[in-house]
DNA sequence: CAAAAGTCTACTAAATCTATATGCTTTGTA
DNA sequence: TACAAAGCATATAGATTTAGTAGACTTTTG
């Protein structure tokens, strides 16, 4: 499961992803439009701004924007910034890794290797998709559901 | 991430496919083989036990045996008993569904969208894999390891 | 200068997970 | 029949993680 931070971030950043190349958007106008804890959300900006994922600027006017276009910022890269494992076991993880203490040799572990397949599944899908990518789904999703 | 409980579920799985149809298995010998708590299998087994997967034995020379052939039994099976949602969001789960709190409309959710589509991965592959297909893995990789 | 907005650190509360403890029941066998 | 082996069941403690809050500070604009 993700955790709500990661979901934030990428909710945070379907909404200046649609506002790219325009003026900075504010963290109390994410947070009340997503329904994100404003002090929270204050957070994993600032945790997206340090990585250089987002520009900010202080003061009256100020607030958030994307460094990059929406189409160079792919989903997995989100996850694995707020800290979210994408693969469901740690001895699997290519960022997060660590080793099982109840296995003895895990080269030779079968359930890891099954669990090796759905992490190279997960990390396809996820890398594959950028946050520009999510905003065109919701625009297709919008389109069929009022239709 | 799946919890120690599914991960040790899954191995002591693996363990009592081996010896399908063999006499039962007592919980402190997989409990010593795998490195696992022997009381905190024990809540397991019987959890996989009150779900009929496994018969059990009381008494000496006791222990517990699966009822089915490992080859029927799935890998997605053990995550779901075990408590594990599969899906990486609750809005997306299909055995754990939660609405997400966040979300005013979850249908034109570009976010969940993609993660759907993870999960139908992610579900494929556990369903389609068999605590029996784990067996004959683990064959495999030790063949190659020690060649 | 005042208000708007982000920065930074620390803390707390809640939930969950992992593990342990204790006492019970059933079964086989000497 | 007594005793030991083994599972059954529930309660509880401890640890970890997550989510959220608080408060004081800095920068920028008007």
């Amino acid at each position: 499961m993700l955790s709500k931070k990661t979901r934030y971030a990428l909710k945070a950043l379907v909404v200046l992803g649609k506002n790219f190349g325009g003026v900075p958007i504010q963290i109390s106008k994410i947070a009340s439009e997503e329904h994100i804890p404003k002090k929270f959300l204050e957070q994993i900006l600032l945790d997206l701004r340090n990585a250089g994922l987002l520009y900010s600027k202080k003061g009256s006017g100020g607030g958030y924007g994307l460094v990059k276009d929406p189409a160079e910022i792919s989903v997995v890269q989100i996850l694995r910034l707020t800290g979210g494992p994408v693969a469901l076991l740690p001895c699997v993880s290519l960022n997060f890794y660590q080793k099982c203490d109840e296995c003895d040799n895990e080269v030779t572990c079968g359930v890891r290797d099954v669990f090796v397949d759905v992490r190279d599944a997960t990390v396809k899908i996820l890398s594959e998709t950028s946050i520009a990518d999510v905003i065109s789904r919701e625009k297709n999703l919008i389109e069929n559901y009022t239709q």
